[in-house]
DNA sequence: TTCGGGCACTAAACCGCTCTAGTTGCGGGA
DNA sequence: TCCCGCAACTAGAGCGGTTTAGTGCCCGAA
């Protein structure tokens, strides 16, 4: 005989299907008596629910899907994905809630794996990344009906829960620095257009340029990898009137550019100052030290958990959680800017 | 009306369930022709299987199971861990196979899951990683019968396949390297002793005394954590008879045991040779950068997801694959002992 | 004594799909 | 002309649970 089913500890016990299944969901209309034999025996049967026949009942999935599509590549590389998957995990295994993962090539591709999730129970939520400019996923899982979390905002996403942090909050307090240093000159090598943050964060630092009188404040847009990071870093420093300062959307990038800096002799922070959007130990370790926008993707991560947990609980109690807007860690790869410069 | 069955297509089309599942399929019993009606019938309502039904059938999860006994914050520090699991991914979703994670507390739960999972059909099969010494989840999966892809070894793990480098030659390679080099004095940072590498780490690096002759060859067990990297790494430069050569267990540590020479001034190179098991962009951006050993982590998330995917399709056909013995990548931190060594 | 009500439990439908056994209709060979 | 055999399809039983609509039975109140 394979796996037991609770037809057979019906039969062991001498009661009918029903009553088995009463017992083993804690339900009342049996007797206790009746109940703790039924345990007794299921205990010895080694028996263990088969979750796709209670999802054909509607029961939950006790998961949660994150859709990717992206370089599988990025993941690893990227402090900030790992860090954001280890707390999402930490948060949902205190329920024991898996997360269903898998990466796809684009987000028509990802669309299309939300349908086929949501429509056979696979999970019972979704957790979206990487929200886009004019996102097309959330109307789709709007429509869908599925719990699902969008991390990025503000904004609307609908009837959809967000978890996000105020990037412009965050922008404005890294310009301010770097202007009452003496800046003028900043630049900011951004990552990918098509994503929100990277909207606000360009938008932030734009209005800043009247408002604290700068010079220049350039946005340079980049696929957030090493080297078109490095690339952006390059072509600033050729420029006639280089910036004084350059802000970086991502660690990773930052690295990059410190790179071209040191390959360039330009001394950092003495000719340059750089800062880091994300922060990780890639900054800290960096040489010099990175000057980075901190925040706890890790406790992220966790929060983005609870509010998919809650979520799943009471679908209809939606959820708009702005977090802790990223603080500015100081180190030394930022100062005046150099008496030299005009 | 919820969402489309079988049933609703077949009535549309005015035939049977039966017919309308064999021509979804591809499955011969229905004319061409009825076929593609039942085909753009489906389309037409937007009908998607229903994997929950299927699997009560027996069908496929389309997922792998990833189960974790290690806190959630160490995912996100591990360059290796971080790569391991994109390359896994990267592997997986070229056949649109997900990846079912979850992180538990210890052993004990991971058996747990191990069973429920298997028993609800919720994934295809399983990965295991961080290997024991004596590892009562081999028993335990071998006993299930579902398709089992070890990352470890060399050695038996019953009828379950494996995907393993040579963790011994590795360590001799190092070893031999420094010896090379004038070291007699070599420590080793290794990590937990439970685990199987660690175990022929030490023991190759033990055996090598003598072949070599070294004056000194200890292995101090730790967490693999970055604090006990550096503990560990204090006691040794504060023995009389300091080692002038320490090998790390992981890059996390070598990193930390770097910054604990300079906090005590021993001069890297000079005093002071690191080498660092696993490669990543930690070793590559320290100061100074550290001379490693380095293998494709990427690359062998790929070749596990390869073997699963392959014990899959034939569950029968054991695999035993033994990748690339990571290879010496030799940069700054690494120099013959100075000559002030007695 | 009778009746209502509640408890403990049973029987069977149901979830969506697969698959087997069986039915129908049609063409071809004897 | 009859029958065989095959292709095309249908009916319905399962898969392993959950859930609903009962069915006895006992007890207490009138």
């Amino acid at each position: 005989m394979g796996r037991p089913t609770i037809a057979d500890i019906a039969e062991r016990v001498g009661v009918s299907k029903g009553a088995v299944s009463f017992a083993l969901n804690g339900r009342p209309g049996v007797a206790e008596a009746t109940r703790a034999r039924i345990l007794q025996v299921a205990k010895e049967m080694n028996w263990r629910p088969h979750s796709a026949a209670r999802a054909l009942g509607g029961a939950r999935a006790e998961a949660v899907g994150l859709v990717i599509a992206r370089p599988a590549s990025t993941l690893g590389v990227e402090p900030f994905f790992a860090q954001l998957l280890s707390g999402l995990q930490a948060g949902l295994s205190a329920q024991s809630v898996a997360m269903h993962l898998l990466i796809v090539e684009d987000v028509a591709a990802e669309i299309e794996i939300y349908r086929d999730w949501a429509s056979a129970h696979t999970v019972d939520g979704f957790i979206v990344v990487d929200l886009k400019v004019s996102d097309p996923r959330i109307e789709v899982l709007e429509e869908l009906g599925v719990p699902t979390v969008v991390l990025g905002g503000p904004g609307r996403h609908g009837s959809l829960s967000s978890v996000w942090a105020d990037d412009r909050e965050a922008m404005l307090s890294v310009v301010e620095y770097l202007a009452a240093l003496g800046h003028r000159h900043i630049a900011h090598v951004a990552g990918l257009p098509a994503f929100r943050h990277t909207q606000r964060r360009m938008r932030a630092l734009r209005d800043s340029t009247r408002r604290l009188d700068l010079v220049d404040a350039v946005s340079l847009a980049t696929d957030f990898s090493d080297s078109e990071g490095a690339a952006a870093t390059r072509a600033l420093l050729s420029r006639a009137r280089r910036p004084t300062a350059i802000i970086y959307d991502s660690d990773v990038m930052a690295l990059a550019g410190l790179g071209v800096a040191g390959e360039m002799r330009v001394r950092v922070p003495d000719e340059l100052s750089i800062v880091a959007f994300d922060d990780s130990v890639l900054t800290r370790i960096a040489h010099p030290a990175i000057t980075a926008l901190s925040r706890d993707t890790f406790a992220l991560g966790g929060q983005v958990a609870e509010a998919m947990l809650a979520l799943i609980a009471a679908p209809d109690a939606r959820q708009d959680l702005r977090t802790a807007t990223p603080r500015l860690v100081v180190r030394r790869s930022t100062a005046a800017p150099g008496a030299w410069q005009g």
